[in-house]
Formats: C-alpha cells, structure tokens, sequence
DNA sequence: TCCACTTGTGCAAGCGTTTGAACTTCTTTA
DNA sequence: TAAAGAAGTTCAAACGCTTGCACAAGTGGA
C-alpha cells in the first residue's frame, strides 16, 4: 500500500538504514549510493512516515494552538485570523506545521492541552491571548513545556511577545488630548485580559501626567463586540457631563459605538471623538474613517512561531520579552476640525 | 520522563498489554482491574503516546488543511476565519485536530499536502476554497485519499459541501430587479474560482429570465479585496450608460464601492444600488448598510468536518454534495425609496 | 469425572523509523 | 608488510503502543 523505507532500501538493494542515512544527509555515505537511492525515493514517492520518526527522536514539527472560545473568540476575529496566518506562515517557513484544537470551556482547553502535551503530539505551544491566572499557563510552567504568549503574564519569566500596550494607549490618549479635548473616557475590554489593564493604565497614565479629570464613570468595561461599543455609546451620552472624545479597546467596539451615535443623529467627531485599536482593513471604511493603533497583529503571531520555534530548537537563553511595535494611525474620527481652524 | 504505558502496568501489578485493553475498553478485563488500571493512569496523569499509537492504527485523529495563499487569501479574511473556526469547532467534538499548513507557490501547496498525505500526518484533508484544475485535487484523487471541498468542482464525483451559489446570485440578482432596476452590473471575483463562475451564472440566468439587456460591459472581474471595489467602481461611473445597480462577489469588494462612491458624492442606494455575498458582521454596520445574502460560512466549515470525518469513519456512500442554505438579507443599500413611494 | 466453554491476562510480534556499534573493504603510514 | 585508520555499509535494538494468540483458571453440562 504505502510506500515504506523497507520498499526503497530492496529496490535500491541497500539497507533501509542506508537509506534513513541518505534522507538525513549522513556524511559517510558515497555519492553514488546517495544519488541511486535518491533517484529511488522520487520515482517511489517514498515519504518518511511522521509517526515512526516522531516516535524515536520525539519529535512532532507542529506547533499547537487552542482556539478562544466563541465567547472571547468573536472578539477577536480579526486579531485571530490574522495572528493565525503570521503563526502558520513562519512555522511553515521554518518547516513546521500548526496544529489547532478547540475546547468549550476552560477546563476542555485545559484538557486539550494537557493532551497535546503528555501525548507527545506538538513541540510546543503558542497562546493566543494572555488571560489573567490561566491555568493552561501554569500547567505549561508545571510541565516545563515551551510555549510562548501572545501577550504577557506579570512580570513572569515566560517567553513572549507583545505590543508596548501601555505606550500604545497612552499614545492615542496624549492624540486626543493634542486635539484639545480634556475630558476623555475609556471603553475597555473583558477584564480578565491582560492587554485590557494594559491599555487603561496607559490612558491614566496620560490623564494624569497632563492633570486632566480622571472621572471612574468615564471608564466602562465590556467585550470585544459591537453590542459592547453600543451599551457603552448610550451609557456616555445619557451623562450629565460627557466625555467629547473616547479610548476604545478596539475597532470592533468601535463600530458599534459609530452605528449608536449615527443612529442618534451624532457626527463623528465633532460630538465624539474615537480612537481605537487594531486598524482592522475597515477602520478606513468606515464612515467616518476610524484612528487606530496598528499592532502588527501578522507580526505578533509570525514572532510568536519564530522565536517558539528558536526555543525548542536550540537557543534556551533568549531574550524573553519581545516587542512588537505599535504605529498610531490619525484618521477623521479623532480629528478635531474646530481646533485645527483656529 | 514522560510516563508511558509501562510505568503504569508496573505500577499496577499487570502487563502494558492489559493497561492498553482498559483503555480501550476491552470487554475481557474484569471490574477490578479495570478500575486499579484507571486510578494509576489517573495518578500518574498517563496519556498515550499518539505516534506510537497512530504508528499501529494508521490513524492520526488529525484533519489537514492549507491555508489560502496570501494574495487569495487576504479576500476571505472573514471567510476564513469563519469557516475554520467551524471546521475546528465540529472536528474537536468529534475527537479531532485540525492540522494548518501554508505554501508560498501553488507548488508549495501541492508539496505540502503531499507530506501530509505521504507522511501519514492527517486522516483527511479539508480544501477550504475551489478553484478550477486544482493540482491538489488530481492529486488526492490519484491517491484515493479522502478529502473534502468547500465548494463543488464541477460534476465530478467529489465530497463536498456547498451552498446554491447560482440561486443565490440568482436571488439577489431578481431581488434588484424587484426594486425597479433594469440596468445591473456584475462585479466578479477571480476567474479561476468556481464561486465566480457559478455566481455570475446565476445573475444572467436573472436577467435572461426577465428579459433584461445583458452588456459584457457591465460584467467585471477583480480579486476579493476593496481595491478590486474601487477600480470596478470607477469604471462603472465612468460608463456613458451605466448601471443603476450591481451584484457584487464579496462584502469587501462593496465596502471598496462604498468607499468610492462616497469619494465622488454619489448616494447609495439612490445613484447606484448594491447587494453583494457573505454577509459579514461589518454589513450591518456600513453606511448606508449593506444587503448581502448569508451563506452561512460557519456551517460551511462546521459540515465540512462533520461530513470528512464520517466519511473517514465510516459511511463511504454518504450523499456526495451537501448544500448550505443561504438567505438573502436586504438592507439600505439595495432598497429603492422612490419605488417604494410609489 | 471429563470436556468444552468462558473469562481474564500475558507474551511477543510488529508498526516504520533512527542510530550506536560492528563489520568489511580500502587506503595510508611507519 | 603489518597495523592503524578512514570510508561505507549493515545489524539490531529501541521508540511506545496494539493485538492475535496462547495460556491459566474457573464454570457448567453431560
């Protein structure tokens, strides 16, 4: 049926052991040989069956994945589509494959994990998103399991990659505050992300250096999805005192916030200014066009791969924290026209 | 190191032999030892060695997919993400992984899936998109591997899964009819995908159907992404007689209309109407809002592995074709006011 | 009491590779 | 000319698991 190394080695008349040598370019083998069995290989098709290889030199080329669950997953959407083609292109570069799974609930992840990992089935982990006390993590850690995070965990000593969220969202604050305005809100994601407090922090911290109010009722937290961008339109504009400009943890959430305020008959961004994250494709679409931090989500997933990959494969003392950097896109929806007339 | 199925036997008094039958339920092992195995496993956290297991069964639990390259790629985006977030869904359900590779060249591809195939890394592999005289195809066909398509490739005996895509263009073709229009323009996607022939199928069948003009001129090709939009819209408005709506391939190549159209001053759905294919979350949100008809990418993705998976278990004379509902979803963009008055 | 089952378990082969050690055949060196 | 080494290859064990077959012990019918 299937071609094996035994069917190469008879039709070559050497040893399969020879043949293994060929494959892994082995210096004690005569050209002539190397070049028949070469020949041989081609004309049989022959492919070295992964699970034998992988079952003596316990390894697996693949990489492995859980997928968020739909819950945060939506959320993503974007991010996770295209933090998946940087993570598959490098590792396929690299020659390794991605191996995706996906669990309904925090304890089927765990357990899909688990599974991956005591069963030998990938090199290593990539996490997509850095969760507060995960428990993937400490099992990881327990373990001594490579994996890296999209993300990072504390101050914990985890290889990483991620964006500089503080500065991030304290750029798109201090943008705001150029613009003239001084009274800004924040709309924040699940709390139990890390990039979530990230974020906040940077715009306090931008608040507070340039002693702007730092209202707690301008702060509201929700989900990476457009009914969160909504909820929280119609939360600040039924203030008293609103806020004239808003941070938002992502375009998507964006989004809804657009669609309330044009339902309501609001213009963008003269009762409101946005800035958000990700510069999703259709942050330029919209109408208004939509300011951004582009994150380098490709980026991100495609280090991810490389640097997991440098880790399994050789250098353990690597650098642990690497930074992808953030590039503030000013669109119309943070443009304050008032001010640039005067 | 890692606990194998030895340490468990010896741990429990009885043979790896008799450890392996309780794992798979055996029906000759008795309560007790059952029971004794189970705890040790439990206590040891013993998980099988996959390559040693799949080495003897010849099968992996994995199904295999390549991702898009990145020039067709980047018009899925939503499809994509949606579609294998569906696929992997289903498939962990159903006990397995979705392995992802990636090829640079259409040769790369070939090669890739080869390996997997050849390799033994995969129990199947999922085709994510159906272009014409596909390499890969021929090749798994030779192979008599099994696979499955998202999409049809002609009428050949293939598994696959697909919506009505010529009663969907069909759909929203005699939809704009319906509002009044009698000039309607085709924007297509790339020729070398059957969702174009057969989408482009459907529209002329509407048009010849009710006796309408069908102009060559009116009918446009472009690749799945907003530039695509904008050149066919410049094109369009450039026309001595033009059309005063258009089907379109893909949101994103609307939203690429959108932005054009908008750029020039003219009003949609009053200057030019538009429905297009997907209906992907930003639809909804556009301005005006985009009617799209839904084709339910997630069930594309989510029925392709169900579909796979028990074609690799199982049922080899399953139903060949499974067709996905699609439902045309109408929204400001293609909705004639004055008609309407009328 | 004997034979034929049934029940529960162990033995050992084998899945397709890789790899250290051993073996042969040359080549070199003293 | 013998010994030592290099070059090229084969042998056989091992990776961790499954499974057909054999075996032992118990059960029941004639």
């Amino acid at each position: 049926m299937t071609v094996t190394i035994k069917d190469v080695a008879k039709k070559a008349g050497v040893s399969p052991s020879t043949v293994s040598r060929v494959l892994s370019n082995h210096p004690r083998i005569s050209k002539e040989t190397s070049q028949k069995v070469k020949e041989i290989v081609e004309e049989l098709g022959y492919h070295s069956n992964i699970m034998a290889r992988g079952l003596i030199s316990n390894k697996t080329y693949t990489l492995g994945m859980v997928l968020p669950r739909p819950a945060e997953e939506l959320f993503q959407n974007h991010f996770f589509s295209e933090s998946i083609r940087g993570i598959t292109t490098q590792a396929s570069r690299q020659g390794y494959d991605v191996l995706m799974t996906a669990g309904s609930s925090e304890q089927d992840e765990v357990e899909a994990v688990t599974r991956l990992v005591k069963g030998r089935r990938v090199d290593g982990i990539i996490l997509l998103q850095s969760r507060k006390n995960d428990p993937i993590i400490s099992f990881l850690q327990k373990e001594a399991f490579p994996f890296i995070l999209i993300g990072h965990y504390g101050s914990e000593n985890i290889l990483c990659v991620d964006n500089d969220n503080v500065q991030a969202s304290y750029d798109a604050t201090v943008h705001l505050i150029s613009q003239g305005h001084e009274r800004i809100g924040f709309v924040s994601g699940p709390t139990n992300l890390t990039v979530s407090d990230d974020r906040l922090k940077g715009y306090k911290k931008a608040l507070s250096e340039h002693a702007l109010r730092m209202e707690p009722d301008w702060i509201v937290e929700g989900e990476f999805l457009q009914e969160s961008g909504y909820r929280a339109m119609a939360f600040f504009m039924n203030l008293p005192e609103r806020p004239t400009a808003l941070v938002v943890i992502d375009d998507i959430v964006t989004f809804g916030i657009l669609r309330g305020l044009t339902e309501l008959g609001y213009k963008v961004p003269d009762d409101l200014s946005l800035v958000s994250f990700n510069n999703i494709a259709l942050s330029e679409l919209s109408s208004p066009p939509l300011s951004s931090v582009d994150i380098g989500i490709y980026q991100l997933g495609y280090m991810a791969s490389q640097l997991l990959i440098r880790h399994i494969d050789e250098d353990k003392t690597q650098q642990l924290r690497t930074i992808v950097p953030h590039k503030l896109i000013v669109r119309e929806s943070s443009v304050n026209l008032k001010r640039n007339w005067s």
